[in-house]
DNA sequence: AAAAAAT
């Protein structure tokens, strides 16, 4: 399969490093020969397998890609836990004159040699938590899933993923996640794009949906035609593989995220992302990308300066799309997409993830997408069995010391002495500020996550908030959507948004990955607007809606302004193309119609079922 | 009205 750009990626034969050991893949029993000095040469992935020798670790640590991970200094201890390249005997390092590719800036850099463990990296975030389980996700949370999906010849979805030939690289990875099988997203996604299909996937974040993108990429940069990327000029970089994110922090989860999943494959991931030192980018890009995670600003940016040529591109995938153009990416999407060097559709892979199914997205679809696969996948559990809501009327001056209570309350209830995780949504940048150093002044560690920090500071929230030392979070709507925290016990609703997708997105940052969560909202008279959506929804989540918010739900005015649903219904939204060939009956079982267009919100059976369509990433 | 994102 994936014959879609294999005529892209075999139109170059194949010059110098892959004649020669060409059959090498996997087995690792001959080191590849060091390439020619030619400036051009690129180092294939498959090529750059080489099994791990029980050298000592290389003592100098190579930089991160950006300031993402681990701690600004206090780690004296080896990063690096497990096996490792000799530097020294692989055939890419030190060839003075190399250009392309790997090592021609670093000297000695062979992909893996230095690679950083990013297993490791998380037994240090995530100390304080490992006692109390093992494995991140609550597996018995996927079993009851209700998954659609429709298009022409759809490839069967599996079971287990030593169902699914992703190498052996890849499924040790896996085993490192303590992924034990995977979740509905990837039963059907991954064979989906292994078979070499385009797909518009609806599907939150939490449900594993980056692993249902990655591995396919990963494996598929592994095992299919070495890249033989255009001569270079000195400072233009190929990737295989783009994904795109609407947020910076996202992007760098992505990519996080991605470097496990690639760890010892050989395939490299660069993330671009504005808000940081550029040049510290482009020194990672230069060092060979396959992968590239980036958020749109950046990447035009990118692309402009002609840091980064899209002809390469064999995938590419665009997560949280209705995100991205709510706020406002489509231009730069579209020019990034469309109007630079990429691959037409058919020419590439391309997997478009959305909460919804708007419209917009739709349009976006049939313009970035060829022959693709519908698939629409239900919420992990749902708000009904995993989030506990509750609406607690508060007056604005009575927020704050109403807050206190809360976390004392959660402070009691802290597992194993550690306070519980607490993330307080507020509307603005200003509240957000003032309000962390009240929390500070009464002794509570708190720090906060919004637009106006500088992207230096904000990974430093997150990063503190994750690992425990700040276990409590003020943000505004920049936390909102897709970033997975796990642990995150309480959600707060200090001030509650206006509209109802952001209430729900906003709760979904707790009970993720089939984990239980509390949610508490302080409503007052400024909030009535909500009134009757949020009883709606409180009530078809089963939550127990205080009387005193039915008074105020009944007494707002219809239709709760914009909180009607767009891409309606169980899921996300549903696959447009069969309005076309289906008869309009046929729609009930999606509630409130496809596309948004016929529009009831329908009342208790429509709208929200058992899935709560917009608690989707 | 606010938030996010390139400088």
């Amino acid at each position: 399969m994936r014959t879609s750009w294999a005529d892209l990626a075999a139109n170059s034969a194949a010059e110098n490093v892959g004649s020669g050991s060409s059959g090498n893949v996997g087995s690792g029993n001959a080191a590849a020969p060091a390439p020619a000095s030619n400036r051009s040469t690129y180092v294939p992935p498959h090529l750059r397998n080489r099994p791990p020798s029980s050298d000592p670790p290389a003592p100098a640590y190579t930089a991160p890609v950006t300031n993402d991970r681990g701690g600004p200094g206090g780690f004296s201890a080896p990063r690096w836990g497990g096996p490792r390249n000799d530097n020294s005997r692989t055939g890419y390092g030190g060839n003075a004159g190399r250009g392309g590719g790997w090592g021609s800036r670093s000297g000695g850099w062979d992909g893996r040699a230095r690679e950083v463990n990013p297993f490791r990296d998380d037994d240090e975030t995530e100390q304080p938590f490992s006692e109390q389980e093992n494995s991140g996700i609550n597996f018995d949370a996927y079993e009851d899933i209700p998954v659609e999906t429709s298009g022409d010849n759809v490839p069967t979805p599996v079971n287990t993923f030593a169902d699914i030939d992703l190498g052996d690289a890849l499924n040790k990875n896996i085993q490192r996640c303590k992924y034990v099988k995977p979740t509905p997203v990837q039963r059907h996604a991954i064979p989906i794009s292994l078979a070499g299909r385009d797909l518009m996937a609806c599907a939150q974040t939490g449900s594993g949906k980056t692993a249902a993108f990655c591995f396919p990429i990963i494996s598929g940069i592994m095992k299919g035609q070495p890249a033989q990327r255009p001569p270079r000029g000195v400072h233009t970089v190929y990737p295989l593989a783009l994904i795109l994110s609407p947020t910076r922090e996202l992007s760098i989860q992505i990519h996080e995220e991605a470097r496990k999943f690639s760890y010892q494959t050989g395939v490299r991931v660069v993330v671009a992302y504005g808000g940081a030192p550029i040049n510290q980018q482009l020194r990672e890009l230069e060092r060979g990308v396959d992968i590239l995670v980036a958020t749109p600003g950046r990447l035009v940016d990118l692309l402009e300066r002609a840091r980064v040529s899209l002809q390469m591109i064999r995938y590419l995938a665009l997560d949280e799309a209705d995100r991205m153009l709510d706020m406002g990416f489509e231009p730069q999407i579209r020019k990034i997409v469309e109007q630079m060097d990429m691959p037409p559709p058919g020419m590439r892979q391309t997997m478009l993830f959305s909460a919804t199914f708007p419209k917009e997205i739709q349009r976006l679809a049939s313009d970035f997408l060829a022959k693709y696969i519908f698939l629409a996948v239900g919420r992990v559990g749902s708000s009904t069995d995993l989030i506990v809501q509750r609406v607690e009327f508060v007056h604005e001056s009575d927020k704050r010391s109403h807050l206190m209570d809360l976390i004392h309350a959660q402070r009691a209830n802290g597992a194993q002495g550690k306070q519980a995780l607490t993330l307080v949504f507020v509307e603005t940048k200003k509240g957000a500020d003032s309000l962390e150093h009240w929390l500070c002044m009464n002794g509570f560690p708190a720090t906060t996550i919004h637009g106006d920090r500088s992207q230096q500071e904000r990974e430093q929230a997150l990063r503190s908030f994750k690992s425990g030392n700040t276990p409590i979070l003020v943000a505004t709507d920049v936390a909102a959507r897709g970033l997975d925290i796990p642990h995150v016990a309480h959600v707060v609703n200090f001030d509650l948004p206006n509209d109802i997708d952001d209430y729900v997105h906003r709760i979904g940052r707790t009970g993720r990955a089939g984990k239980s969560g509390l949610a508490t909202a302080f409503f007052n008279e400024n909030n009535s607007s909500l009134a009757r959506s949020l009883a709606e929804l409180m009530q078809e989540s089963n939550q127990e809606v205080p009387a005193w918010l039915s008074r105020y739900a009944a007494r707002a005015s219809f239709g709760g302004g914009r909180n009607r649903r767009s891409g309606g219904g169980r899921f996300g939204g549903r696959d447009f193309r069969r309005d076309s060939s289906f008869s309009r009956g046929g729609n009930d079982y999606y509630g409130g119609g496809g596309g948004g267009s016929s529009g009831g919100y329908g009342g208790a059976s429509g709208g929200y079922g058992a899935g709560v369509a917009s608690a989707w990433d």
